[in-house]
DNA sequence: ATTCCATATTCAAACGTTTGAATCTCTTGA
DNA sequence: TCAAGAGATTCAAACGTTTGAATATGGAAT
C-alpha cells in the first residue's frame, strides 16, 4: 500500500523545509506551543504547506485528539419542509464554534435510521441532534447513543421524561391561537382535521383548540371532526385534507371554516373545496399550522401558525455545544425543555364568514351540484 | 488522556475473551482470513462484541485502510426544493454499495461553501457530488478536489468542457415543451419570464421557447418578455413573478398565457394575476418549470416541466462509484454527460384561451380597474 | 522420524496526527 | 564561571485499526 502521489502529509512538509513533524504539526494546528516557534519558521512552514496543497487528515487528527468538531444531525425526513429551517438554525448555531453538522436523512425509513445511527456512533460525532419522527421508538437510540456518552438533543418532541433535552413548539397554545383566530373573525361552525393518532403533536393541538372553543363559547360539532390516518410520507397530509374536504361537503353539514392539522393538509382542503366551486376565503376560511414554504407561495396564501423553527434549531445547537463543554468540565447532566411560542401568520385564506343567510344558500346549491 | 469509560475497543474484546487484537479484528471486519478462524472463536468474539456494545472506530479504521465509504454531497442550497429529490436519488444510488452520503448545505454562501469544501478534503471523502449553483466559480473547487484525486460529478450544470462529468435536464427541450403546450392549447399571445442572467439554465430554456414559437408560427412580443434579476434566495423567484405579473397587467398589453422560468416564479405570477381578479386558467394560463412540491399542492396545480431529479441523483451516484472502482483498476478518466429528458406535467393552471372577443373585453375591464 | 500442508492464531508495523516530556542553545544575572 | 531560565525544536508514545508475515499445533504422507 504505497502512499498516493497527490497526498501530502506533515512528514512531507517537515522534510521539505527541514524541520521535524512535531514542529510542523504545532505550527499548522496552532497549538499553544506555537507561541514560541520562531516567526520565520512559522512562515516558512505555512507557505510550504500552502504550496504543497496540504490538508490535515481529519481521521488521523481525531484518532489522536479525540475531537472532530462534528455534531450529527439526524432528520427523520428532509423532504418535509418542516426540517429545513431547523437545519439552517442548527448550522447557524454551530458555525461560530466552527463545529460542523453531519447531516443525515432517514427518509422515514427504519432501516436507514438504524444504519445512520450506527454511522454516527462510528464516526464518533461529539453530539447528536435528532429532528423527531413519530415513526420510531427512540428507546434504543437513547440506549445506544447515551451509552457512548454523546450528548443528545431532540427537536419536535418532548422526551424530557427520558432525560433528553427537548425543544418543540407549544402545540397547545398554537391550536388555541388558530381556533381563536377563526372565532374572532366570527366563525361558529368550524371543522377540525386532527393529526394522525401516532403523532405526538396531535393531542395538544386538539386540546388547545378545545380550550379556545370553550373560552369563546363555541361547541365543536363532533361530526365535523376528522382525523388523518397514520402517514408515512410527509406530503400525504395533502391527500388527507383533500379527502376530508370532499367528505365534509358530501356530509351536507354546514361549516364556514376549517382548522387543518398542518399546512399541507390545509392546502389539500383548499383544493377539495375549490373543486366544488367554493371560494377561499369568501365561502370558507382555512387555517394551517407550521408555516412551510408551500403555504406562503400558494394563492390565496394560507393563514397559519408559525413555528419558530430556525430559532429552535439554533437553540438546539447551542444546548448541544454547551453540554459538550460542561461534560468536559464537570458532570452537568441537567435536562432542558423549551416550548417555543407559536405565532399567528394571517394571510388570505381566512376572512369573516359571509352573512349567514347567503352562506346557507350557496352551500345548499353546491351540495346539490356535487 | 485516559480512555473514556463507555468506549469499547478491539483490545477490550480481545482481553475479555482471551484472543489477540488481530483475531478479533479479523473476525469483526470479516476479512478474508476469517475463513480459517474456528467457528467457535468467531461466535464467542461476535457475542462479546455485541455484549460490550462495540462499534468500530471509523477514524482508526480508515486511517489504516484508506477507505471510508463516504461520498460528499455538496448542495448549494438545500432549501431550494429542487435539491431534495436529487439528494434522495443519490442516497438510493449509494445505499446498495453501502456508501454513505456526507451531506453539506452551502446555503448559497461562498464562505460556507469554501469551509465545507475544506471539510470534504479533510474527511477524505472518496468522491464528491456537487449540486450546482450559479453563484460560485467552481474553478478552484476543481483544482483543489481534482488535485486530491477525488472523482467528482456535477448535477444541474454542464461542466464537461472542464472535464467534469455532468448531469442536467435538457433545458432547451424543456423550454420548447412548455411553449408548445401553450401553443397547442391555442395561445398566441404568450408572456415569457426568463431566468436570471447569471443562471446557466436561462439561455437554453429561452432558446427552446423561441424554437417552439418559430415552429408554431408564433411571434414572441418582446414587450412581453421579462427577465428575473440575479437572485440570492431560491424563493425570490416568487417575488419576481409577482412583480412582473403586475407589470404585465399595468402595461396594458394583452396576453393569454405566461411561461414562467420556474415553479416559484409561476406561483408568483398566479398570485399577481389573481390579485387583479383574473382567474387561472380561465383568463390566463401559467406554466412553470421543475415540478417542485409547492407547484403540486397549490390550487390550481401548476402545469410544469418535470425534471427527473431523482433519476439524475441516482445516476450521479452510480457514476461516482464507477469512477472510484475504475480508478482503483486503471486510469479511466472518461467524462460523461447526461441530458435528462424533461416531461410535461399537465395540471390545472393551463387551459384553452377564452374566445378572443370575450378575453379582450374582460382584460380591458381589468386594466381599468387596476 | 522427518517433511509438508492445512488450520488457527499472533506479531508487529503502519496509517497521520497530537502532545507531554525532553533536549539543545542562547541570554541574563549573580 | 555557573545556574537559571527562556526560547526553539525534537523525541517518542499514543490513538484503534488493518494486514502481510510469522508462528504454533496437529495430523497425514513420506
Amino acid at each position: 500500500m504505497q502512499r498516493k502521489p497527490g497526498h501530502v502529509t506533515l512528514l512531507d512538509i517537515a522534510r521539505a523545509c527541514g524541520y521535524s513533524v512535531s514542529t510542523v504539526s504545532i505550527v499548522l494546528s496552532e497549538a499553544p506551543l506555537s507561541r514560541n516557534v520562531a516567526a520565520s519558521t512559522r512562515d516558512q512552514i505555512r507557505s510550504m504547506a500552502r504550496q504543497l496543497g496540504y490538508h490535515p487528515d481529519a481521521y488521523a487528527r481525531s484518532l489522536r485528539s479525540r475531537r472532530n468538531q462534528t455534531i450529527a444531525v439526524l432528520a427523520y425526513d428532509l423532504s418535509d419542509p418542516f426540517c429545513l429551517p431547523i437545519v439552517h438554525g442548527i448550522q447557524a448555531g454551530l458555525q461560530p464554534q466552527s463545529y460542523l453538522p453531519l447531516l443525515v436523512d432517514a427518509q422515514t425509513q427504519r432501516k436507514l435510521f438504524d444504519s445512520y445511527l450506527k454511522m454516527i456512533l462510528e464516526r464518533r460525532a461529539e453530539g447528536a441532534i435528532v429532528i423527531a419522527s413519530w415513526i420510531f421508538e427512540e428507546t434504543n437510540l437513547l440506549e445506544d447513543i447515551e451509552k457512548n456518552q454523546v450528548p443528545i438533543v431532540i427537536v419536535g418532541r418532548d422526551l424530557t421524561e427520558k432525560r433528553v433535552s427537548s425543544l418543540l413548539v407549544d402545540n397547545e397554545a398554537g391550536g388555541a391561537l388558530a381556533f381563536r383566530h377563526l372565532a374572532d373573525l366570527g366563525h361558529r361552525r368550524i371543522a377540525i382535521i386532527r393529526g394522525p393518532e401516532e403523532l405526538f403533536d396531535t393531542e395538544p393541538r386538539w386540546a388547545g383548540a378545545q380550550r379556545a372553543a370553550a373560552e369563546a363559547g363555541i361547541a365543536i360539532d363532533s361530526r365535523l371532526v376528522f382525523q388523518l390516518p397514520n402517514l408515512t410520507d410527509p406530503t400525504s397530509g395533502f391527500d388527507g385534507g383533500l379527502h376530508f374536504a370532499r367528505e365534509m361537503l358530501a356530509s351536507g353539514r354546514s361549516f364556514t371554516a376549517v382548522l387543518a392539522f398542518d399546512d399541507l393538509t390545509a392546502l389539500g382542503v383548499v383544493r377539495g373545496l375549490s373543486e366544488a366551486g367554493l371560494r377561499i376565503p369568501e365561502d370558507c376560511s382555512v387555517v394551517g399550522f407550521d408555516d412551510v414554504l408551500p403555504a406562503a407561495v400558494a394563492t390565496p396564501g394560507i393563514t397559519t401558525i408559525r413555528q419558530p423553527l430556525k430559532e429552535m434549531g439554533l437553540l438546539s445547537a447551542e444546548w448541544t455545544l454547551q453540554a459538550l463543554n460542561s461534560r468536559d468540565q464537570q458532570r452537568d447532566k441537567s435536562v432542558h425543555l423549551y416550548k417555543a411560542p407559536p405565532e399567528l401568520v394571517v394571510r388570505n385564506s381566512t376572512a369573516k364568514p359571509a352573512s349567514r343567510r347567503k352562506a346557507r344558500r350557496e352551500k345548499s346549491r353546491l351540495i346539490v351540484s356535487s
